[in-house]
DNA sequence: AGGTAGACTTGGACGC
DNA sequence: TGCGTCCAAGTCTACC
């Protein structure tokens, strides 16, 4: 489930490929994966490639036209040099072939070199808009210097929430989904259900330490794919975080800090993981 | 108005 | 085997 490393780790990858590229071509398979007007698109160069939290923007122009991605659940953008034969190392999850475009494939963008942008999407609750401006969440991205202990400081203040879901909040931290709000909070040693306005400074210091230490390892690893995600970087290879998620989906396996068994419950209807020793709610 | 439950979508895992 | 039911996810909408 893309999250901030692994649409990070997609914009890096994209942005060294398309980067001045002109888009001859812009096919909508699923009409509900698209929003905007297609005819702005065609002929434009790609300017540059953004982010903010889990939304990707690939900015053309002149004048600049944004086409912004989010790839929620099942999401994914695959670059294929020859779009005459989109033929990929690994097989692509869900598609079941390492062949492009695959029955997941939604939207299609040919550039003018024959290289070719697939958007795949198993679920369909993915979307790409385009529109004159951004569309992205308000929350603050975590790799933005806008990202500090005193801004968390008084989010946190604000709300009654678990912490657990306030991290969750895109409007208030961009980026985290639910691996990373799992095993920042592990880090921290802070238990996913403590009201978000109860935490002192001491551990929001540690919080907002454990989420970038979290984000960045991810990124080193260029995010996570785990059995069950279709994560794969435009390449079609996968990330590597999944063989060091902390907390995330280990139910029953030992804490790698103190061995207890790793919990799950659900807080605000979502699967949450911590380790009942090491996050003690007090 | 703050907070939460439901809807959306799909394949896989599970129980009978 | 084969059916039905539940589950996971992120975000938006609806409602208390």
């Amino acid at each position: 489930m893309p999250e901030l490393p692994e649409v990070e780790s997609i914009r890096l990858y994209l942005e060294k490929e398309i980067v001045g590229k002109r888009i001859e071509h812009f096919k909508v398979m699923t009409q509900r994966s698209f929003f905007g007007n297609k005819s702005s698109i065609f002929g434009k160069v790609v300017k540059s490639i953004r982010r903010k939290g889990k939304v990707l923007h690939i900015i053309i122009g002149e004048p600049d036209i944004f086409l912004s991605i989010h790839l929620k659940l099942s999401g994914q953008l695959l670059y294929s040099k020859d779009k005459n034969d989109s033929v990929f190392t690994n097989n692509i999850p869900m598609a079941n072939s390492n062949k492009m475009p695959g029955k997941t494939t939604r939207i299609i963008i040919e550039f003018d070199d024959d290289s070719v942008l697939y958007f795949n999407d198993l679920r369909k609750f993915g979307w790409i808009k385009q529109n004159e401006f951004p569309i992205e969440p308000l929350g603050v991205d975590i790799l933005s210097i806008l990202f500090t202990k005193k801004y968390l400081s008084k989010c946190f203040i604000k709300t009654q929430r678990p912490i657990k879901t306030v991290l969750l909040d895109q409007t208030i931290i961009a980026g985290i989904g639910n691996i990373y709000a799992n095993d920042s909070l592990w880090l921290a040693g802070i238990h996913p259900s403590v009201k978000s306005s109860t935490l002192n400074n001491y551990q929001i210091n540690k919080l907002h330490n454990s989420i970038l230490s979290i984000i960045n390892e991810s990124l080193q690893k260029s995010g996570s794919s785990a059995k069950d995600e279709l994560y794969v970087l435009p390449d079609g290879t996968k990330g590597n975080y999944q063989n060091d998620f902390k907390v995330y989906q280990q139910t029953d396996k030992p804490c790698i800090k103190c061995n207890s068994t790793i919990v799950n419950i659900k807080i605000s209807g979502r699967g949450t993981f911590f380790c009942p020793k090491c996050q003690v709610e007090s």
